[in-house]
Formats: structure tokens, sequence, C-alpha cells
DNA sequence: CAGCGCCCCTGCCCGC
DNA sequence: TGCGGGCAGGGGCGCT
């Protein structure tokens, strides 16, 4: 389900409800994640105050005093705020709930999200250490990508989808703008030119910036920690559009499977 | 190191 | 209506 837009949009929608409130209980009712939910975290956040919810990458990072909490949502998670009158839906694995009532929410059928602590600075981690620059941020230049791809033969889609180059960038947002800048994903990343890099830098933070603005894509269920769906999805101009016209020339779109991931691509407009 | 496949898991959609 | 197969927004890990 998320994206870089779909996990800033749920960073927004819980943050204001819960930041500079104190943890009054945590409850996993199912610690089976990614990684198991560890034992100890609510003797370690009950009775603290969270500082912040911040973000790197993908992952939602609760800071307090003693160290954070870190939360990837996965393909199918999501989180919520909802108050202790709320029915529990399947699937709802963990609750952290905050003095006053409110209660951030996990929800995560596939259960490929996690929900960590290190005392550490977040830096350090080791799911965060080696990750790229922030797409939004001024580390993340058109000339990094050039300077990283020299040589290199994978695909330009698998290229800007790895988080050691780029966080952020997933499926759907690398085949929109892969669409957009004109280039084919499946060329080498070596020999995509820095003037066509130029181009796709352009556009990986244009369709990011604009769907953080729409509230993210919803696709089937998606909500923000608002509870309102994102309104990307209109926007999508391959994504999902296999053997469709191509909205600039009207050719069908071509489908290709890359790196176990569905690419969609129109022969014409993508060299 | 680079690059590629596998796999974790549930739900949904499609075709028969 | 039931069932099997394939696919889904991620990404760590192990192998070559």
């Amino acid at each position: 389900m998320p994206e870089l837009p779909e996990v800033e949009t749920s960073r927004r929608g819980i943050a204001p409800h819960i930041e500079g409130r104190k943890v009054e209980r945590v409850t996993v009712r199912d610690a089976r994640l990614r990684w198991p939910v560890p034992s100890n975290l609510p003797a370690l956040i009950e009775g603290q105050e969270l500082l912040e919810v911040a973000r790197r990458g993908k992952y939602l990072l609760l800071r307090f005093a003693s160290g954070s909490v870190l939360m990837h949502l996965g393909m199918s998670g999501n989180v919520r705020i909802v108050s202790s009158k709320t029915k529990l839906l399947k699937h709802d694995h963990v609750d952290i709930a905050f003095a006053g009532g409110k209660i951030l929410r996990l929800n995560d059928p596939r259960r490929f999200g996690a929900v960590l602590w290190t005392s550490e600075p977040v830096e350090v981690h080791p799911l965060i250490s080696h990750l790229g620059p922030e797409p939004l941020s001024e580390d993340f230049t058109a000339e990094l990508l050039y300077q990283r791809s020299r040589k290199r033969t994978q695909a330009v889609k698998t290229f800007i989808m790895d988080s050691r180059i780029v966080v952020g960038v997933g499926n759907i947002y690398a085949n929109e703008a892969l669409f957009k800048a004109g280039i084919r994903p499946t060329k080498p990343a070596g020999k995509v030119s820095r003037a066509a890099y130029a181009v796709l830098f352009d556009e990986i933070r244009q369709v990011l910036s604009k769907a953080i603005k729409q509230g993210g894509t919803t696709l089937r269920d998606f909500v923000g920690g608002d509870g309102k769906p994102g309104y990307f999805k209109q926007e999508l101009t391959v994504y999902g559009r296999g053997g469709e016209p191509c909205v600039v020339c009207e050719k069908p779109l071509k489908e290709v499977r890359l790196g176990q991931r569905s690419t969609v691509y129109c022969t014409d407009c993508q060299k």
C-alpha cells in the first residue's frame, strides 16, 4: 500500500493527535510482523512522552527521550488515530494509547510491516544507516543519480527503486516518473545519459510531491491517519494500465515484469 | 560489490 | 458457488 507519499500522508495525519502526549498503554495483539514486535515494548515507552513523529524513507519514527520506535507499513499496513470505542478490525495488531484518549492503531493484513525499538540514534540503526538521500531533500541530485549509475547494468527502474540510491520511490511512482521522463524502464541504468537523469530527477520529485499534496494514492483501501483516502490515483498515467492506450500517443501500453514487479511503459514515448 | 530471485503473508479477482 | 492460480503499493536476505 504505502510508498513515500502514503507514509508522509500518514505521518501528517497522526502527528498532531499524539505529539507531546504521554504513552499510557501499549497493546500488542499479534507480534508476528516481519520481525517480532519486541515483547518489552510496553515497558520501554509506557509513561514516556512522544516527542515527535518523524519519517525516514518509508519508516515512521516515533521519537522518545530514550530512543525511537521504528514503524514500517510494508505492503498492506496503515496507521490510524482511533478512540477506545472504535470497533476492532481484523488485523489490528498494535495499539499505542496516549493520555487524553487517542490511540495510534496499526492494521496490517499481510504482516510485512514492522514495529521495532532502538535506543540509539535512528541513523545508526542497521535498517536506516544504509539508506540513500530523501528524494525531496537537497541531498538528492541529478548528478548523484548519474554518478551512482555509471557502469551499472541493472534496469534503470530497479536502480531508482533501490533504497541505497534514493529512498521512497516504490513501484507506482517509479513507473510514473519514467513515463513522464520518456525513459524506458528496462534500459540499463549505466546507459542513461546525464541529460536524461536530469529530467528523471525532476520527474521523481514532481510525482512524489504532487502525490503528497493529494494525500497519496488509494488503490484499494489506503487511508491516511485522518481516515481520508488519497486522490492521486486519478493522476496515474501508466501504473495499472497495461494494454490500455498511452495518454499521449494512444498506443497500447506494454506490461512486463522487472524484479518481480509489474512494469508498464509506452514503447513509442519511452526510449 | 553488483545483481537477481526468493520469500514473508493475506486478500482479491479472474477464469473455469 | 467453489476452487486454483496469479497478482498486489516492500524490502531483507542469500546466492551466484
